[in-house]
RNA sequence: GGGCGGGUAGCUCAGCGGUAGAGCGCUGGCCUUACAAGCCGGAUGUCGCAGGUUCAAGCCCUGUCCCGCCUACCA
């Protein structure tokens, strides 16, 4: 359906008795294309209030996945909430190059045809990437069709067009002329697989990685023959391969231990160099390990700086792929990795080695490949991070951009104080070519294009390297606008008043925070009002969705429906059925109750489902079982609207003004109307909070236990002739009033729930009656509005709890004593509150339609209880009401006893499990806790169960 | 090492100073002509543990134990 344009078909003449979702959904999406539902204008002339959301724009190779869904269905529902309200409202979708993502993605396509890109050569390489991305780039655009999603597709932007290209070199020139970009040599962080550097943030550590601390021997120089502990260093290390790279041993300068060997110098085993032995307090612990620190400033972070400081000699022995290089002396061409094991051999076989220990560390590894990332000393280009970054944390200290949920304040702040210069360059070929030319003696030259004397012929050659994916990223907000250029769009659209940037909070460093630098910077003024976060989803039993665990979920398999066999294929590739089936079902144990597949969920369901959980869920667990409650929901809404146009056959819609009918007289009217009011506040409210789910949740619970359960209830016998169901339609004013309050309410829950759920409501409204006023499509609104669909009432609100307090007693009562429900019973209400009287004698027709009574009596209290007749006291604003039902022939004496003594043995049962348990694992004397509490509870309960026995010998006698 | 967040019904989670909530699950009764994807009832929690503030505490403070995540160069 995703691209289709077609024209809604004609509504059906008849509704279904279920929902089918794909078949309604598949009719609305080309019909809002069609009508520009989703277009927002750049006209300086029109004059209303501008919303903006730009989209994070997902990666070329990116197909949708649960994270996506969720964004995609929060910032809908903000734009949708938006337009209704009024807004011109552009959510500005978009696509992002994903430097080594996508790079990637097509060096391993080539691996297949067993070819490097360098066999392709940088050009072909990179037309082969356009090729691909031509072909399958924005797979995931057109997914995001199928959940909903309203963005202006005309403004469709992909990080490396021409436009957006421009706007990269401007913003690379503008950075390196006010001195922020430099170049320098330094440690980087070098991922020998990806063969480029990476920013810090692009290095992951993995914790807790179990490795070793190996011990050997450096020889002091001169004392071989001097006595122990003279003639020899002990260093401990987890990488001894990078021994080969040792320039000094550290000690600390007060460590009596070493005191002696200060200005030694030592004999590096394998090549032919003397190593110094050097104090410092500030790298070196002298409890930990030997106390003696082996120094490696060209492949670690802290022994560059110690080589800093002691002006040591950087030795990188590592090639650009992993291997040693020449420094390795007799380990040269060997992997790191068997170089670390050859190294530990050699010293063992020179005797020095001198044992090991376990021990755990930190891995870093390489966010892409996952391979381990090594410090190595390189040239690249850097943006200075300070000034900017201390300009975005006073923005949000004042306010400018406000971060929801708010705690996240607090990481923000840590991070832009902590920041340190982003290394910027890529040794890639798909991204933004640095525009920046090597003259032939060293001389760089930085401009908008090629400078006409620095040609190839003189020796110039361009900086081959790219820019790192999230540069371009951090101009996004005004980069889509067309800046440089000062375009209508730019003037418009950058963050006005009402302005969101929502996204995970995963991203908050790479993406946002570099945002807010870039706009303050570039543009003198913060990108967007507002930062809003979501959390990760997660499966059921809140693991992180991954590959590994065969535990990732497409969101289509759960809108369209799937077979698990289907599913799991997809969640963990080429594994035996069997064995992914067992792992999927392990991370969503509600699936396993589904059979073998999931139904079609649809896309509103799925909506709704994310949109409940607030935002300060970090972690959101996504449990199958909870989709399924919500396309229930959809299914009530569906049947409600089945029941309610059907009330409303040959109703005149133009009687609806588009406002809630006024000088409503009845008492339900009147109830429906001021709690819907109250609803629409707190959806609004929440929306606006980015309380989602507060919204979602209210208007679940208006429209199915307000709407449904009572109101649709209680209105029955008031559109029938003599309140039977199939009597013909009750002409009576308060039938008439009653229909045109019905019309009202289920058009305006619809308008209601239309951003959460756009596909049902699109198509049950265009069946509904509705107001002339009315645009072609419920997506243009407007948004419910308190005062205008709600008529407030306070009191009636309270009167309606009474009504709803004395219907709930009196069907608790024939339950509780197992009452046929199609019976007749006796009904007494007994209240000598003069208000309740009066609400409640207008009430008692319809108490006795809802409790099937047909002669409800309202009484004095204090009078004496009729024989077979059982009571219960409800609380209530206005006093304590007595309800009373009549038993006598509904209920045998027979089976109220038979009913007690089972309550009675299903309590001794339940006691008899608790004991035995208690007796069988033999803790007699000392019992759980739990399980004795359990014992008292139960024992309690079979207390009070024989109290009621004894009334109910009473009640027996009587009947 | 530092920071942040969480521990509330069997499960997934709301509630954050005033008589413990929802959905799913469980359970009793109903095929009542919108909906069995439903309706009407019911059971279920020493709100992680220990102190403290308050007339009143899941909700505030202190300590403590678990569990996540982020961050950092302990060889």
């Amino acid at each position: 359906m995703s691209t289709d344009t077609s024209p809604a078909t004609p509504p059906a003449p008849t509704l279904d008795k279920a929902y089918e979702p794909r078949e309604v959904e598949e009719r609305w999406y080309g019909f809002w294309e069609k009508e520009g539902v989703f277009e927002a204008t750049d006209d300086p002339k029109d004059t209303r209030p501008v919303y903006v959301c730009p989209m994070p724009p997902p990666n070329v190779t990116g197909s949708l996945h649960m994270g996506h869904a969720l964004m995609t269905t929060l910032e809908d529902v903000l734009t949708r909430w938006h337009r209704m309200r009024g807004f011109n409202a552009l959510w500005l979708p978009g696509i992002d190059h994903a430097g080594i993502a996508t790079q990637t993605v097509v060096e391993r396509q080539l691996a297949r045809e067993g070819k490097t890109r360098h066999d392709l050569g940088r050009d072909a390489f990179v037309e082969r990437i356009w090729t691909w991305k031509a072909e399958s780039g924005g797979t995931i655009t057109k997914q995001q069709r199928v959940l909903g999603a309203s963005p202006d597709w005309r403004r469709t932007k992909f990080t490396m067009d021409p436009d957006l290209s421009v706007a990269v070199t401007e913003a690379f020139v503008r950075l390196h002329e006010d001195g922020l970009i430099y170049r320098a040599t330094r440690l980087i962080n070098w991922c020998p697989d990806c063969r480029t550097a990476l920013s810090d943030l692009e290095v992951e550590n993995e914790e807790g990685a179990n490795g070793e601390l190996f011990q050997f021997a450096y020889k002091v120089e001169g004392h071989e023959g001097a006595p122990e502990g003279e003639h020899e260093l002990v260093v401990a290390t987890t990488r001894p391969e990078t021994m080969l790279g040792d320039t000094a041993v550290a000690v600390h300068p007060d460590d009596p231990r070493y005191k002696h060997l200060h200005g030694k110098k030592l004999v590096h085993p394998f090549v032919d160099r003397l190593v110094p032995v050097i104090t410092d307090a500030i790298l070196v612990d002298p409890k930990f390990g030997t106390g003696a620190v082996k120094v490696t400033p060209a492949h670690d972070f802290n022994d560059f700086a110690t080589g800093k400081r002691h002006g040591l000699e950087e030795i990188n022995i590592l090639n650009l792929d992993g291997t040693l290089n020449d420094q390795g002396g007799p380990f040269a061409g060997l992997d790191r990795k068997k170089a670390r094991t050859a190294v530990k051999k050699a010293l063992d076989e020179k005797g020095l080695a001198r044992g090991s220990k376990p021990h755990v560390l930190t891995l870093p590894r390489c966010q892409r490949s996952n391979t381990i990332v090594e410090p190595m000393i390189s040239t690249q280009w850097f943006c200075k991070m300070k000034g900017m970054a201390d300009e975005a944390i006073k923005a949000v200290k004042d306010g400018r951009t406000k971060i929801i949920p708010e705690e996240w304040e607090k990481t923000y702040d840590h991070f832009l104080e902590n920041i340190q210069d982003w290394c910027i360059s890529r040794q890639l070929w798909w991204g933004h070519q640095i525009p920046a030319w090597h003259g032939p003696s060293g001389e760089i030259r930085v401009a908008r294009t090629r400078p006409p004397e620095c040609t190839e012929e003189a020796g110039w050659k361009a900086d081959p390297d790219v820019l790192d994916t999230w540069f371009s990223s951090g101009l996004w907000p005004f980069s889509t606008l067309g800046w440089p250029t000062e375009t209508d769009a730019l003037k418009k659209f950058y963050a006005p008043p009402s302005s969101d940037l929502e996204t995970g909070y995963d991203i908050l460093f790479f993406w946002v925070a570099r945002m807010m630098m870039f706009g303050l910077y570039f543009m003198k003024d913060v990108p967007f009002r507002r930062i809003l976060l979501h959390g990760l989803v997660v499966d059921e039993t809140g693991d992180k969705m991954s590959k590994v665990k065969g535990n990732v979920i497409d969101p289509l398999d759960l809108i369209y429906g799937a077979d698990f066999k289907q599913v799991v294929a997809k969640a963990l590739p080429g594994a035996p059925e069997q064995e992914a089936l067992t792992k999927f079902k392990k991370a969503y144990p509600s699936a396993a109750a589904m059979g073998s597949g999931f139904p079609a969920f649809g896309a509103d369901a799925m909506r709704f489902t994310l949109s409940t959980f607030p935002p300060s869920n970090k972690r959101i667990a996504l449990a199958p079982k909870r989709i399924e409650g919500y396309r229930h929901f959809a299914n009530k809404i569906w049947n409600a609207s089945r029941l309610v146009l059907g009330h409303l056959e040959g109703f005149d819609a133009s009687k609806l003004t588009g406002k809630a009918p006024a000088n409503v007289q009845g008492f339900y009217n009147r109830w429906i109307l001021a709690q819907l009011g109250k609803t629409i506040a707190i959806c609004n409210a929440g929306v606006d909070a980015f309380r989602i789910d507060e919204a979602a949740n209210e208007s679940y619970r208006f429209f199915w236990n307000d709407f449904c359960d009572w109101y649709l209830e209680v209105t029955k016998p008031i559109l029938r002739e003599g309140g039977a169901y199939d009597a013909p339609p009750a002409k009576t004013p308060e039938a008439e009033e009653t229909r045109l309050v019905m019309a009202h309410v289920l058009e305006t829950s619809l308008r209601l729930l239309h951003p959460l759920m756009p596909y049902i409501t699109e198509e049950l409204w265009q069946r509904a009656p509705r107001p002339s006023s009315r645009r072609s499509s419920i997506a243009f609104g407007p948004y419910p509005m308190p005062e205008i669909d709600g008529v407030p009432d306070d009191a009636v609100l309270r009167e309606f709890d009474v009504f709803k307090a004395v219907v709930s007693a009196a069907r608790s009562i024939r339950s509780e004593h197992e009452v046929k429900p199609a019976a007749d019973a006796p009904l007494v209400v007994r209240t000598d509150n003069e208000e309740a009287k009066k609400l409640l004698a207008e009430r008692l027709s319809t108490i006795g339609f809802l409790v099937r009574s047909k002669a409800p009596a309202l009484e004095k209290p204090g009078g004496p209880r009729a024989a077979g007749t059982t009571t219960s006291v409800v609380p209530t604003a206005y006093g304590p009401i007595e309800v009373l039902v009549g038993l006598k022939g509904l209920v045998t004496k027979e089976e109220e006893l038979a009913r007690i003594d089972r309550e009675i043995k299903r309590i001794e049962k339940d006691l008899a499990a608790v004991e035995k348990k208690l007796s069988s694992k033999g803790f007699t004397d000392r019992a759980p806790k739990e399980v004795v509490e359990e014992t008292l509870a139960l024992q309690t309960q079979l207390k009070e169960a024989r109290t009621r026995l004894d009334e109910s010998r009473t009640l027996a006698e009587e009947l």
